[in-house]
DNA sequence: TCTTAATATACCTTGACACGTATATGCTCT
DNA sequence: AGAGCATATACGTGTCAAGGTATATTAAGA
């Protein structure tokens, strides 16, 4: 298995993840949810954990598996310098359309909000 | 092969697609600096090709590829809701160095950089 | 046209991994 | 202790993808 690239490849273990986001779950419960077999769950949570993408806390019978997102860091820092390029995609985007401003609307105040949205709340 | 997902799980392709981010290569090119077999090359450069992430033009009897990091978008948005868990990590972390400070330094003009560092060149 | 260079494709083999079924382990409650 | 639930593991199977070797394609240059 190795890196943390062929462990997020696997579709079940992405949505595993995905559904850890929002609050820690017991294998059953992903079971139900994601409509998987038990052992099948299992074992995609055994190679998370081996990973350090999740880590379990026992609950009587249940073990609770909670996320814990370290690891994908890695893509991310791995998918930064991709990100630069389409980036300067969109600013020569926004460059060109504030051009196409001051040829169509020369002093109009409708201006572009610039920068990114900040979706603060 | 389906998803980006799988495609970027080969560590070939990501060689690959880390050694355009400079600039576009031959196949001969890539091979050489990858240490890979040309049959092998040629291959990766297909599935990417075909999944989007690069495009070729042709240069007499070479082929020049060249990135395009769009299907990286993809990644990247799947990755989003990571990030805020382990932004939030570094913000408590950086509260409770600030804390620290109040403490040990009550009136020190050290103070720590606030907001990320913004890598402007 | 013949030769050589650059790249693409075909075919084969091998290995890894995801899944299912069956079974083991472990906890709880009576 | 025994029954029953929750989770883990064992084992067998099928699929698929990666790499190697050989060959096809296409362009260039003598």
């Amino acid at each position: 298995m190795e890196s943390v690239f062929e462990i997020i490849a696997e579709p079940n273990r992405r949505a595993i993840l995905s559904l850890l986001v929002s609050s820690p779950q017991s294998v059953g419960e992903i079971e139900r949810q994601l409509r998987m077999t038990q052992p099948t769950v299992s074992k995609h949570l055994r190679v998370l954990r081996e990973a350090g993408f999740v880590e379990s806390t026992v609950d009587a019978q249940r073990r609770l598996y909670r996320l814990k997102p370290e690891p994908l860091q890695e893509v991310a820092a791995w998918l930064d310098p991709f990100r630069r390029l389409w980036s300067a995609h969109l600013d020569a985007l926004e460059r060109h359309l504030d051009r196409m401003d001051q040829l169509t609307l020369p002093k109009s105040k409708t201006s572009r909000r610039r920068g990114s949205p900040k979706p603060r709340k």
